[in-house]
DNA sequence: TGGAAAGCGATAGTATTCCTATCGCAATTG
DNA sequence: CAATTGCGATAGGAATACTATCGCTTTCCA
């Protein structure tokens, strides 16, 4: 048994609603893994079709392409996120502690959890670090915009911005460090591991525990920083 | 004739130098305007050969593969950035000025220069801003960099750090900053056009100033915050 | 309980992408 | 003027990104 979490993502996303069917959750499951084993450019449906003995033409009953797929799987993350930041600042009074939880929560999206049972959340978090960007820098960013296909991502950075209103009402920049933070994350994490001249933080943590300063520091010292800026 | 720069970049990201060709020229000089156009995903050899009419085993003479040329794009805009900054740098005592400076020049890279007459270098930053994260968001970044693929970044935001160590000598995270500034120029400028609920600043400001702004806030924010952060 | 519908494997086939290889002409170079 | 370089032309192969059809099972529900 365990929490039962239903997580409803954008219709327009999939032909066929993977969470209906075993076939659907094979496909969720298995092609988190695929991808990031090989990475999203070298990810086929053959390929996955072949890891879970099934054949291309049944997974393209799901889903129209691979894009497709990788934009539901990072919807998938991003409603989570949203949810368990929800979860975890609740009954909360003081916002900046609330933030402080926000951070911690987004971070440790590298760890695992047991969720739900067919979506390895440590694994999607390293798909979330390397392939999120490609979700949206597309030449029909503006046309799935209007599909819906990000709102989920907008909806997790409202509830940040959110406390960040909270934390300081006459802030100029609320929404843009809700995102910064959120990409902060994924960059910081990635440049440890892979291009550690571009940032301080130490890849050796499995906690990232250097990220979490590394985010605190920023966010607060933007808020409390002098009221006049040279 | 005009200002003379000679940009000289890594051996290893070219097979055959495209500086030293008429058809090399054309191929960086088109290739920018096609990927701008109809995006990295959709672009191919054979249509930039059709555009220069050309054929794809000539461009191929030139770059293994269409991730190489992107790749060589971008170090050209980097080394390009690094250059600009020095020289509007140059001279200047005060490194608050020079970091101001320096973020003028990032986000000043969205409009047209003539520095050389074979690259447009504001259709160039929008493909940094579209595409650039596709350059190290792979599976092979590791071997990439081994290469030298990412110097130019590298040095780039190593630039960008030692100016804000100058103003905060004892600052645990220049690195992190630098590259986060020159990050974050590039996500917000790209929210404001399409995906504006994720940013504060306006799309309508051609000179980005509000992007400026931001990062002029948020980085003196963060150097000059308090102290002691909770 | 029986007939319709849904789900899925199997197979076939097409257009495009991503290359590699070879040939030969024309321009450049030494 | 001989040798090299640069490049257009063509061919072709393996992989990718789909689309379509058939028919077998399982499930649904009346």
């Amino acid at each position: 048994m365990g929490v039962n979490i239903q997580i409803q993502l954008n219709e327009n996303l999939y032909i066929r609603d993977p969470q209906d069917t075993k076939l659907g959750r094979s496909i969720i499951q298995h092609s988190i893994h695929l991808i990031d084993e090989i990475g999203f450019e070298d990810f086929t449906f053959k390929k996955l079709a072949q890891r879970i003995h099934s054949t291309e033409a049944s997974i393209y009953r799901y889903f129209e392409n691979k894009h497709r797929l990788l934009v539901y799987l990072l919807c998938w993350y991003w409603e989570w996120m949203r949810y368990l930041i929800e979860v975890n600042t609740k009954n909360m009074t003081d916002p900046r502690k609330k933030l402080t939880i926000a951070i911690s929560t987004i971070v440790d999206a590298a760890l695992r959890d047991e969720a739900i049972d067919w979506v390895d959340e440590d694994v999607l978090y390293r798909i979330v670090v390397s392939e999120s960007t490609k979700a949206y820098h597309t030449k029909k960013v503006d046309e799935e915009n209007k599909k819906g296909f990000f709102l989920t991502y907008k909806s997790l950075s409202k509830t940040i911005a959110a406390i960040i209103t909270e934390i300081k009402p006459d802030f100029q920049y609320p929404k843009a460090l809700a995102s910064t933070l959120l990409e902060m994350a994924k960059d910081h994490i990635f440049f440890a591991q892979h291009l550690p001249s571009l940032t301080d933080i130490s890849n050796g943590n499995q906690e990232y525990s250097d990220a979490k300063e590394l985010l605190r520091h920023f966010a607060f010292s933007i808020l409390d920083g002098p009221a006049s800026v040279s």
